[in-house]
RNA sequence: GGGGCCGUGGUCCAGCUUGGUCUAAGAUGCGCGGCUUGGGCCCGCGAGGUCCCCGGUUCAAAUCCGGGCGGCCCCA
C-alpha cells in the first residue's frame, strides 16, 4: 500500500500518511511495528505511557485485566507446585544489599535510592528492590533451621525498580515493572537442579497456554544473572526482529547462601549451606509478547483463556424489529453467561460496523451477531477474531460450538506463532552471512567455540549478540566456530534484543 | 554514552523555511439532537488548546536562538 518494507509509518511523508489513514480508517498496519504497537496500546486501553516520569507506565483497564489473568495462571501453577505466596517490602537497606559481591556489581549502577525522610538524611540508606534476593535471604536465614524446613519455596508478584539506561519502551522495558519472582532453598545441589527444571516447566506451561513462540536458552556465562552459577531464559520473538526476554530461571548454587549465611542442620546433625534458585517472569513483557505475536492490522488477537471478555454479542436491529432482536440477544447473553463464559452485550448506539472494529481492536476472540434473520431461524452468526471466519450455529449447539471454536482459535494462533519463529531462525556459517541476517531482522543459528572473545567479536561486527544454546535439547555442531575457525562446542542463537 | 528526527485540543496532524494576515486550520474522537443500522453512513449544534517547559532576541514568537524535559530511530 505505497509503503516499502523498510519504511515505517512515521517516516512516510504526511501526504502519504494521510492517504493511508483515509484508506484504512485510522488503523496503522502491523508492518510498521513501532507505530502499530504504540497505537494499539492506546486504542485497546492497554497502557498509557504519558505518565510524567520517564520509564514509568500506567496500565489501563483492558491491559491490566489481561495482566491479572496472566498473573493468575502463573500463581495458580506455582502454588500447585508448592510455592507459598508472600509479599516482601520494597525497600532494602544498603548494607544488606551489598553482601553478595557479583550481585552488587551487576545491579548497583541502576538502583533507585531512598536517602531522605522529610528534610532529614537517613543514617542508613535504603534502595528500591531491583530484584528481591537480598530482601528475602535475611528472612530465609531465620526461617530455615533444619533439613525438615527444606525445600522452601515462595513467590511474589510485585513491582521492581531498575534505572534503565537503555531506551525505555512501554511494557518491554520500564524503570518500574511488574513481575512475579520465585525463590527457593534446598538441602543439596541435586534438589536445586530439580527445582530449576520445575521452574522452567512452570514457565513453559504458562507460555504455552498463551500460545507464545519462544526459545528456551541457556545464557552464555558472560550474560548470566549477577551472582548465578548459570541462567536460562525464555526469548520470545518480536515482529521487529528483536528478542523479548519474557522469563529467566537461575541456578544460584551456594553463592547467596554463603553471603547470607543461610545454613541448616542436615540429617547427620551437621550445619550446611543451602542451595538456592530463583526465577522471574516479567508480566509486562509477556503481555507485550501476546500483543506483538498474535496481533494483526485490526488490533489485538487474544487467546480465549486470558481475554477479559471472550465473546461480544452485537445486536443488529432494524426499525420495527428492535424489541424482538434485543430480547433474543439478551437470551443469548444469559445462556452464555450461565455456561461460564466472559461475555458482553454491546447494545450501545453505535452502528454494527463500528462495533465490529471496536471489539476487534480489543481482541475479543468471538463475535456473535444476532439480527432479525437469526431471530427467525433460532440460530446465531459466529465470527472468529483470528481468522475472521464466519459460521452459523443453532442456539441448542451454541455452548458446544463456542468451546470448540475457542480451542481452534488457541491452536491456530499458537501454530502461527511457532511457525513464524521457525521461519525467523536461519543457520549461518560465516560472519558476513550472519551480518546480513541481522540486517534482515532474522535470528541466526551458528557454531561457537565458547570463547567469550569470539562472542564479543560477533557483537562488534554484527548488530546482534549471542543469546545462548537450547537448554532442553542438545544440538550437534555442524562446523567450526564462525569467528575463529577452531572446533565448535555449541550451537548458539544470535539476535538483536529489545 | 554518541548521532539524527520530532514535540501544536483525547488521537493523528497543517502552519514554522521567509516572525505580524494564527483570535491556530483540518481529520478523527467526545457531548447533544435527528436520521440510520448485516463492516467505520449522513445532517445539524456544541465542548475541548499553558502551540512540551524555562530563558533570550524582537515593536511583535507556534514560528528564530540557548538550555531543559519527553518521544522515536540509528550507532556504541
Amino acid at each position: 500500500m505505497g509503503m516499502t518494507e523498510d519504511e515505517t509509518f512515521s517516516e512516510l511523508g504526511s501526504e502519504k500518511r494521510e492517504a493511508f489513514k483515509e484508506k484504512n480508517k485510522g488503523l496503522i498496519p502491523k508492518s510498521s511495528f513501532t507505530d502499530w504497537y504504540d497505537n494499539v496500546l492506546l486504542e485497546a486501553k492497554i497502557a498509557d505511557d504519558r505518565y510524567p516520569v520517564k520509564g514509568f507506565t500506567v496500565y489501563m483497564g483492558w491491559g491490566f485485566s489481561i495482566a491479572k489473568k496472566i498473573i493468575q495462571l502463573l500463581e495458580d501453577k506455582l502454588e500447585k507446585h508448592g510455592h507459598e505466596p508472600m509479599q516482601f517490602p520494597v525497600v532494602i537497606p544498603e548494607d544488606v544489599f551489598q553482601k553478595e559481591a557479583e550481585h552488587i556489581a551487576g545491579f548497583s549502577g541502576e538502583v533507585f535510592w531512598v536517602t531522605h525522610a522529610g528534610e532529614n538524611i537517613l543514617e542508613r540508606r535504603l534502595l528500591l528492590r531491583p530484584t528481591s534476593e537480598t530482601a528475602i535471604y535475611p528472612l530465609f536465614k531465620i526461617w530455615i533451621r533444619s533439613h525438615a524446613d527444606l525445600p522452601l519455596k515462595m513467590h511474589q508478584t510485585c513491582n521492581v525498580y531498575r534505572y534503565e539506561t537503555k531506551a525505555t519502551r512501554p511494557l518491554y522495558r520500564g524503570r518500574e515493572f511488574l513481575w512475579n519472582e520465585a525463590h527457593t532453598a534446598h538441602a543439596d545441589y541435586e534438589d536445586s537442579e530439580r527445582q530449576v527444571k520445575e521452574g522452567a516447566e512452570i514457565y513453559s506451561y504458562v507460555y504455552d497456554l498463551l500460545g507464545l513462540g519462544y526459545l528456551l536458552l541457556e545464557r552464555p556465562s558472560f550474560d548470566k544473572f549477577a551472582g548465578a552459577v548459570y541462567s536460562i531464559a525464555f526469548d520470545a520473538w518480536n515482529p521487529d526482529g528483536k528478542i523479548n526476554q519474557i522469563g529467566t530461571v537461575h541456578q544460584l548454587g551456594q553463592n547467596f547462601s554463603k553471603a547470607f549465611e543461610i545454613t541448616f542442620e542436615d540429617r547427620e546433625g551437621k550445619q550446611a549451606l543451602v542451595y538456592t534458585t530463583c526465577y522471574g517472569m516479567g508480566i509486562g513483557r509477556v503481555l507485550a509478547a501476546i500483543i506483538s505475536q498474535h496481533g494483526d492490522d485490526h488490533g489485538l488477537v487474544l487467546p480465549p483463556i486470558i481475554a477479559p471478555k471472550q465473546i461480544v454479542i452485537i445486536p443488529v436491529t432494524y426499525k420495527g424489529h428492535e424489541e424482538a432482536v434485543n430480547k433474543y440477544a439478551k437470551n443469548v447473553l444469559k445462556l452464555l453467561y450461565e455456561a461460564g463464559f466472559r461475555v458482553v452485550l454491546d447494545d450501545s448506539d453505535l452502528r454494527p460496523g463500528e462495533k465490529y472494529y471496536k471489539w476487534e481492536m480489543f481482541g475479543v476472540p468471538l463475535r456473535i451477531e444476532v439480527g432479525p434473520k437469526e431471530v427467525d431461524t433460532k440460530d446465531v452468526t459466529l465470527v472468529r477474531r483470528d481468522s475472521m471466519a464466519r459460521s452459523k450455529v443453532s442456539i441448542g449447539e451454541l455452548v458446544e460450538a463456542v468451546n470448540r471454536l475457542f480451542h481452534e482459535i488457541y491452536e491456530n494462533i499458537k501454530d502461527m506463532s511457532w511457525k513464524r519463529l521457525n521461519e525467523l531462525i536461519v543457520y549461518s556459517e560465516s560472519l558476513e552471512e550472519l551480518k546480513s541476517l541481522m540486517e534482515k531482522r532474522k535470528i541466526g543459528k551458528i557454531n561457537w567455540c565458547g570463547d567469550p572473545d569470539c562472542a564479543f567479536k560477533i557483537k562488534d561486527s554484527v548488530v546482534g549478540e549471542i543469546r545462548g544454546s537450547l537448554w532442553n535439547k542438545f544440538e550437534e555442531t555442524k562446523g567450526p566456530c564462525i569467528v575463529c575457525g577452531q572446533p565448535a562446542k555449541k550451537v548458539v542463537y544470535v539476535s538483536r534484543t529489545i
